[in-house]
DNA sequence: TTCGAAATTGCGCGCTCTGCAAAATTTCAA
DNA sequence: TTGAAATTTTGCAGAGCGCGCAATTTCGAA
């Protein structure tokens, strides 16, 4: 199940990949998603327009396909770690330990961060990306804090969270400094732990 | 500019509620703002089609017209209260000045939040709002805290105090308690004064 | 080599959303 | 009161989306 099996398996996977690349490249070319119809994503993957359709519901989700695959790779780590450590801790080294900085390429990624923080139905299925992760990891936060998940206290800790991850990353993404992302991590969560509202240490940042 | 001046807007202003409301009806009637088409809501509403459109760009944003609404009050609210109060308790405050509780009627809010949350089209408008919000409000954050927009600490307190409004009404929407509205808002605001890591004080919310 | 499961494709359909220009309505001044 | 002028409403046309369905092709396993 972890492991590529059959080779239909792998020709899926290479096709989805294929549609995905398709439409952060034209969307890059045609400098925003919204002039770039599914029928080209489809061409220039080779495929019907059909089967685009069958592999994602827009291309939308297409263009953020990596995204989505990350959220559920974390959200198995964040399982995981949820046994053994404190749930603030977990979502802090799950989160690192995805490693954008070295599984994806930074001009790219920096790429398709200005092309979502320029497209509203991008920013809109990114925000339904993350809320659903909200859904999903809802129970574990509260089964962690000993709470139940209409409670206010897991909800607040977990957007918390949620929030942390977001913005760390883009930071990093748009002004990286001298750290490391897992440093500027780091820093983020360390913030919440505080109190968000004592000012930060330095001026900046 | 506040109050209704000419009858032309005061008429183009019921037309807008006019529609809002119907796309709520209709949503509440068939269980789902997807079964609704733009055809109906206008019907409903006894406009054409193309009015509808010329109003609202989606029947997603047709239904969260007060939410829109309101997030844009806030906004005023916020901006004035960041000129002498810190920015943590200007948004606090802002947020209970709202009075979402005498205001709307607390069915038809809950209502609202059954459409949304069971709606994978809704959820992302609503999120779009939020991260609309986000936009508007970053500058005001920044300059309040003495930070650039591009600094990590501001998108963090105000993604904490985004997330704090929504889970608060959210929760006490779904469980009062004996709690007011304004006293669930003060609470979860309290939590990020604290450090959000430290567990609630009671067992519970 | 052949069979059966799975993937691809074409077609059709209802719906969304926008631009454009005609028609209806409202405003305001003479 | 009346006649433009401005504004709003409306219909029409068109590009595009997303999905159900059924036919066809492809591919893996026996």
């Amino acid at each position: 199940m972890a492991e590529p099996t059959g080779l239909r398996e792998r020709k899926k996977a290479a096709t989805k990949a294929a549609l995905s690349d398709a439409a952060l490249r034209l969307a890059i070319a045609k400098e925003g998603i919204e002039s770039v119809t599914a029928d080209e994503i489809a061409a220039e993957a080779g495929v019907s327009t059909r089967t685009f359709h069958n592999y994602f519901p827009s291309k939308e989700a297409a263009l953020l396909y990596d995204f989505h695959e990350t959220t559920g790779r974390l959200l198995a780590g964040l399982r995981e770690r949820a046994r053994t450590q404190p749930i603030w801790d977990a979502f802090r080294d799950a989160t690192i330990d995805m490693h954008f900085d070295e599984k994806f390429d930074i001009d790219e990624m920096r790429c398709r961060e200005q092309l979502i923080h320029s497209s509203p139905s991008l920013i809109k299925e990114q925000s339904g990306q993350f809320m659903e992760l909200f859904a999903e990891a809802i129970d574990i936060v509260a089964a962690s804090t000993g709470t139940s998940k209409d409670d206010l206290y897991p909800r607040l800790l977990l957007g918390a969270a949620l929030v942390t991850m977001k913005s760390s990353t883009e930071h990093w993404l748009t002004d990286p400094g001298d750290r490391t992302l897992a440093e500027t991590i780091t820093e983020a969560f360390t913030y919440f732990e505080r109190g968000i509202t004592q000012p930060p240490p330095l001026p900046g940042n």
